[in-house]
DNA sequence: AGCACGCCGACT
DNA sequence: GTCGGCGTGCTC
């Protein structure tokens, strides 16, 4: 320690304390930024290197804490920084301040989330490498600029290469109003406009006004899966690559290599890149001149983290913008009822700008006509009903495509012996495995272990063991059996794909099928949810949900949301092209036709829906109406998960510092998740709630400290970890 | 989180 | 006799 101590005095230069957030847990002790010395003052935001214990980390020079408050250390024991990365531009006062929010909220280490939120490349790059990358010209003429010593060769277009003006499509009168009252209001916006209803090109105006009037604005858009950013990639290049140069617009998600990411990062940092396309990742994106921050189908559960810091992409954009003074739009043709809820009049409260577009664009006006199929009058166990089976014949005859969609991929999701009662369950988990005919296995879509399907029944040896239910890969093979008669227009067979993660698992496929689709190759689309998310089919004039009911009797309460909001997407696939629309169809197989959910699906009243099931949470008190958390721990046994959770619940009593919190804090006893073993991990949860906010907030905070020691008790051991979620989706 | 140190079972 | 399992404990 003597060392260490006469490294900062034989330089005789004062030595700066500086404190350095670093990738450290909550519940570390080092849950806070750690004290380095530098023999230079070094700004909040700059990027250092620093050692701790054995290793050498990445850290960020964080805000000085408060006067008073700082934690008496041994000056001898300081370490100094090892490098500090200063050819990068330090991260904004903004950005530190979204970390932190981001921490607080979400129970973790503000050290954490902080380094998540930067690329994992920088990890491994000194300063010089540093400074190469930022000098390859996209980024650097673009610093350059920032900086105010602007080359005359700037990253913009020739400009006698910019087209006068870039071929515009007419707006609508909604797109028009959108816009005008988007540009008159603060925000933050929710656009409720219908499928086809042309929200994108409402959102590339918006980027190009704010950009056009701010000469180095940025703008970060926002959508839930990675397969839906290359082709937004592809649109807003074509519209803002003429203006700013290809290289204004990026993107950022983890499908990105760590080289690409890195690339991305620094051109958003630097401020080279205008627009940031990407998923929720990108809600950390550094970016200095942020002006809009776009969140494209805002419902999608996409936004929520599952690990780590389980945070809302969705809900820190909104925070983000009031910080940053950019102004926030969600778009959602079915909003969240979060969302729905937040965008009610402001005279009820509301603090969301509501922008609605109820009609389709040009050709498309009218909606696809959703159809019922009472599945208590059909055959029996008949899996497409004969009404169904005559339309998509139909559709193929006159050279139309069909999609039908079936949440659950694999061939039968259990597989059972007609003798005794053996069925194909998971070794390692509460959950069957499900049968894979393309490669006869049964796997387990929890915890991937597979094994080839047995000859004969396990227990009692008899052959009959048989596929119960069905996935997608097998209404395909039904599919095809049934529509093997049916001729294309010219004469032949009909052509049928699938489309679910196990058809798409190599990189590229899903692009090929897709493209398959569109061609008009293909007859008939079979698939999971994915193929109703965001993909645009212009030939398609009929979608057919094949077994939705699960969702209405579900437990989770959020479940008939889920479905109404993923059929209506579905809806929204079928005759987005020219003259199709007034044939195109939406069938719903399903034993209850008259419940609510499908009639307002039938009428396309997602503001029908969302108000009973508004006055449903109300009356239950569930959220918007509350605000939850749940902890959930994992350990060898339920018993151990649960008695950790319950003692921690129980100790909460003793907090004095909430005690006058704890009125408006309801603790619920700890049960079993619902799939309660994941590869042998027991897992269990506990569900805490509150009318307030801030109280939950402030309880959680404190409560932490309880769960650290909680878990040193004798019956918690052989507890494995523990995180707590906060809003969480699924409970 | 990582990485040390530390104390008990099967093998070069 | 070592290699290696993962159980505490520490890192500015």
């Amino acid at each position: 320690m003597k060392v260490r101590a006469s490294i900062a005095n034989s330089l005789n230069q004062p030595a700066h304390r500086v404190p350095v957030l670093l990738h450290t847990p909550v519940y570390s002790a080092l849950a806070h930024a750690l004290t380095y010395l530098s023999d230079q003052p070094l700004c909040p935001g700059t990027l250092v290197r620093v050692p701790l214990g054995q290793r050498e980390l990445l850290g960020v020079v964080w805000d000085a804490a408060p006067a008073g408050t700082e934690v008496a250390l041994d000056p001898a024991r300081l370490r100094p920084i090892t490098a500090a990365l200063l050819s990068l531009p330090p991260l904004s006062a903004n950005w530190r301040a979204l970390i932190s929010f981001a921490a607080a909220y979400y129970q973790r280490s503000p050290g954490e989330v902080a380094l998540a939120a930067l690329p994992p490349q920088l990890r491994d790059l000194n300063s010089l490498q540093l400074a190469r990358r930022l000098n390859r010209p996209a980024v650097g003429r673009a610093r350059e600029k920032l900086l105010g010593t602007d080359a005359p060769a700037s990253v913009q277009a020739d400009p006698a290469s910019i087209p006068e003006t870039i071929d515009l499509v007419a707006l609508t009168a909604e797109q028009t109003r959108a816009i005008a009252q988007f540009h008159a209001n603060p925000g933050p916006f929710l656009l409720f406009g219908a499928t086809g209803s042309g929200k994108t090109e409402v959102f590339m105006r918006c980027t190009a006004d704010l950009l056009a009037a701010s000469d180095l604005g940025q703008a970060l858009v926002m959508v839930p899966e990675i397969n839906l950013t290359p082709q937004l990639e592809d649109r807003f290049k074509a519209r803002f690559g003429p203006l700013y140069g290809q290289h204004a617009v990026v993107s950022l998600h983890s499908g990105m290599t760590p080289a690409q990411r890195l690339k991305s990062w620094l051109a958003a940092h630097s401020g080279s890149a205008r627009i940031v396309l990407g998923t929720r990742m990108a809600v950390f994106a550094s970016m200095p001149q942020l002006k809009l921050i776009i969140v494209d189908e805002e419902h999608d559960p996409s936004y929520k983290s599952h690990e780590g810091a389980r945070y809302s992409a969705r809900d820190l954009a909104i925070y983000r913008g009031r910080l940053e003074g950019a102004k926030v739009m969600l778009g959602s043709a079915t909003p969240s009822l979060e969302s729905w809820h937040h965008s009610r009049p402001s005279a009820e409260g509301g603090r969301y700008l509501r922008l609605e577009m109820p009609s389709r664009v040009g050709a498309n006006a009218l909606l696809p006509l959703v159809r019922r199929v009472d599945m208590n009058h059909q055959p029996k166990a008949c899996v497409i009903a004969p009404p169904l089976l005559a339309a998509i014949s139909q559709r193929i005859a006159k050279g139309e495509q069909s999609m039908v969609f079936l949440n659950r991929r694999g061939y039968a999701p259990v597989l059972q012996c007609r003798d005794c009662d053996w069925k194909s369950s998971c070794p390692h988990c509460s959950a069957y495995r499900v049968f894979h005919k393309i490669d006869r296995s049964l796997r387990c879509h929890h915890c991937g272990f597979a094994e080839p399907v047995p000859r004969a029944c396990p227990d009692c040896g008899n052959v009959d063991i048989a596929p119960v239910g069905r996935g997608t890969e097998r209404l395909e093979e039904h599919l095809a059996l049934l529509l093997a008669g049916i001729a294309r227009p010219d004469g032949t067979p009909v052509r049928i794909v699938r489309i679910d993660a196990d058809t798409t698992r190599l990189k590229g496929t899903l692009q090929a099928q897709l493209a398959q689709v569109h061609s008009g190759e293909v007859d008939v689309l079979v698939g999971t949810q994915m193929i109703a998310k965001g993909h645009d089919f212009r030939r398609i004039t009929l979608v057919a949900a094949i077994n939705p009911d699960g969702a209405l009797f579900s437990s989770d309460f959020r479940a008939p949301e889920r479905l109404f909001g993923l059929l209506m997407q579905a809806a929204g696939r079928a005759g987005r092209d020219a003259g199709n629309s007034s044939r195109s169809e939406m069938w719903v197989q399903t034993c209850y036709p008259t419940h609510p959910l499908f009639a307002a699906l039938k009428e396309h009243d997602y503001p029908a829906f969302a108000q009973s099931q508004l006055t449903e949470r109300l009356q239950a008190g569930m959220p918007p109406f509350c605000f939850q958390a749940l902890v959930r721990a994992e350990a060898g046994t339920q018993q151990v998960a649960q008695a950790f959770l319950n003692a921690a619940s129980q100790a909460s009593t003793d907090l004095t510092s909430v005690a006058h919190l704890l009125p408006y804090i309801t603790r619920y006893p700890a049960v079993p998740m619902s799939i309660q073993r994941i590869a042998n991990i027991e897992r269990a949860q506990l569900l805490i709630e509150s009318p307030s906010r801030t109280a939950l907030q402030r309880f959680l905070s404190a409560w932490q400290a309880v769960l650290h020691s909680t878990r040193k008790q004798p019956e918690c051991k052989g507890l494995l970890r523990w995180a707590i979620d906060v809003d969480p989706l699924l409970i």
